[in-house]
DNA sequence: TCTATAGTCAACTAAATGGTTTACTAAAAT
DNA sequence: ATTTTAGTAAACCATTTAGTTGACTATAGA
């Protein structure tokens, strides 16, 4: 098993953060301003702007310029990536239960 | 929509590194002793150790004791809950995805 | 035109991360 | 009994991370 896993660590390091993970979670409700996605946080706008830099970097949103505002907006595919390469533990797994349930049912027939 | 997914962020730390990424797809072939475990990597064992501990403390390993050698082993749960996270975003793609077609389809229809 | 708003940039800080080495303990093997 | 093997623990180091503040640019609105 070695799948197309090339840069994965790169994703899960841009979803390592909370205040990333409720960044995502607010642009999955839509695009948004950055003063207005950085107005519920006890921080800075520029620490959310920093962040916001760390998820784009990740290729995980899109910023674009519209006048002086900036607006952000998610992008899916590292997160399916992502979502791909953990599925395939997760197949690995109910195999080996299988396998497992497999032989328990093996013993018990003898 | 505000899901489970409280330490999901730890989950994601636990996997932001490529030697724990390959950890991973070791120990998804089968449980290893700590040494076995380190011999792939350019580092010490000790870093390795550590690397395990990481993932130890995340919940995505466990490590059990037999004689003087330490075992390690994956545990699917925290994983597969950081999938669950990654598919309600892929769920919510999609339908975005056909409200948008559907939405074009109306258009073209006028 | 003047002022308020949206945002960046640079410099700085404290703490966390990823690694090292050396010294140590515990179990196995000879 | 001695030596090897498996692993931990502590001290150290360099780099990165997550945040701050203050000065700046550019657009919008009065």
């Amino acid at each position: 098993m070695h799948p197309n896993n090339f840069g994965i660590e790169k994703t899960f390091g841009a979803l390592s953060d909370s205040t990333r993970i409720a960044i995502i979670e607010r642009l999955s409700r839509g695009e948004v301003s950055l003063s207005e996605l950085s107005k519920p946080f006890a921080m800075s706008q520029t620490a959310v702007s920093k962040h916001v830099k760390i998820l784009s970097d990740a290729g995980l949103v899109a910023v674009k310029k519209r006048g002086r505002t900036r607006f952000c907006e998610l992008l899916p595919e590292p997160m399916q990536q992502a979502e791909n390469w953990l599925m395939i533990y997760q197949k690995f797994w109910s195999e080996r239960f299988n396998n497992l349930s497999t032989f328990l049912q093996q013993e018990n027939s003898q």
